[in-house]
DNA sequence: AAGACGAAAGTGGTTGA
DNA sequence: TCAACAACTTTCGTCTT
């Protein structure tokens, strides 16, 4: 985190977008998103009024859900405290003290352990403080809940992460979470939808257009070819073909048609690749774009055009 | 020769009896 | 708890550029 980027490394271009839910950066020129430099040096709140100030504002080190005991971990006291007390409070002392530390010890172990893998692989991702936040208090309260055992810690986890990501609207897919913690894909499925349930999370189907912007980043098409994507997809949401279908597939397509519109062709394995879908997912969500917006036209129109200029 | 296309069989997960 | 089911994958042969 050497120094803050003000210019695009791909084009050079200081026009760049800042996207902070996503923790994206975004060039708009080139359209490459440059997601490495996530620093957010802006506070989080703004101060409305001095009531709401005195509320927001934080003295000493913010509490915070992935410091494992939120910074405010209680003891029994040890020595000092107990040699005024008679010898049935001294037992009594001297039980309640190893109860504490054995349910502490158990607890607070696991959850040390647990924040460190969690920080290891969200800075693996990239993702943004605010999911990893996020993320940190679902462990936290999954352990509280007993959730974690019969699971390995690692799944949850991830299972967590994957969760935090699909409610900041910045989803990763299974295989990138799967690939970053070294946990198998539906491992990390099977925990993610178990503590969502377990814990009443609500969280709504990822919309596709929220992976058009990495997804494009990777395959370095244009912000036009980006936007038109994006076009895509909402119509194809108004005519409910996007209900009940992976949503990165059909990202995968709507970037595939895209590049196609925008004579920035790429092949089908590059889009699958990226998308981490196969061809023939896309083929056939390609197909129902086809059939059911009339975006054969278009395509012919950006051949014709490549042909004219040839 | 590479990419696009489509058929067929297999997989993992959801749903409803 | 089991079977039906939809979405997606894998594999492979054929067509197109």
């Amino acid at each position: 985190m050497s120094k803050y980027v003000k210019k695009c490394p791909e084009c050079g271009s200081v026009n760049l977008f800042w996207n902070k839910d996503k923790g994206e950066i975004i060039c708009r020129d080139c359209g490459l998103v440059l997601e490495e430099k996530m620093v957010d040096f802006d506070q989080e709140w703004r101060e409305m009024d001095s009531e709401a100030a005195a509320r927001k504002r934080r003295t000493g080190a913010p509490m915070s859900y992935t410091h494992f005991d939120q910074g405010l971990g209680t003891e029994v006291g040890t020595k000092a405290d107990f040699y005024k007390l008679g010898g049935k409070s001294k037992n009594k002392f001297f039980r309640l003290r190893k109860w504490q530390q054995r349910i502490s010890t158990a607890i607070e172990r696991n959850l040390k352990l647990a924040l460190a893998e969690l920080k290891r692989v969200s800075s693996y991702l990239k993702l943004p403080s605010s999911v990893e936040e996020e993320a940190s208090r679902i462990y936290t309260l999954a352990v509280q809940k007993g959730l974690v055992r019969g699971r390995s810690m690692e799944s949850v986890v991830a299972g967590a992460l994957y969760a935090a990501c699909r409610r900041h609207d910045v989803p990763r897919t299974l295989d990138e979470l799967s690939e970053a913690s070294g946990v198998e894909k539906k491992e990390i499925g099977r925990t993610y939808r178990f503590i969502t349930r377990e814990l009443g999370i609500k969280i709504l189907p990822s919309n596709p257009s929220d992976y058009i912007a990495r997804f494009a980043s990777s395959l370095r098409l244009s912000p036009e070819a980006q936007t038109k994507s994006v076009e895509i997809i909402e119509e194809a949401q108004r005519v409910e073909l996007t209900s009940g279908r992976g949503p990165t597939g059909i990202a995968a397509a709507a970037l595939y048609v895209a590049a196609l519109i925008n004579g920035e062709k790429r092949t089908q394995r590059e889009v699958a690749d990226v998308a981490g879908v196969t061809e023939v997912t896309i083929r056939n969500r390609y197909k129902e774009l086809l059939d059911e917006l009339g975006l054969e036209k278009e395509i012919k129109k950006t051949k014709k055009k490549a042909a004219a200029a040839a």
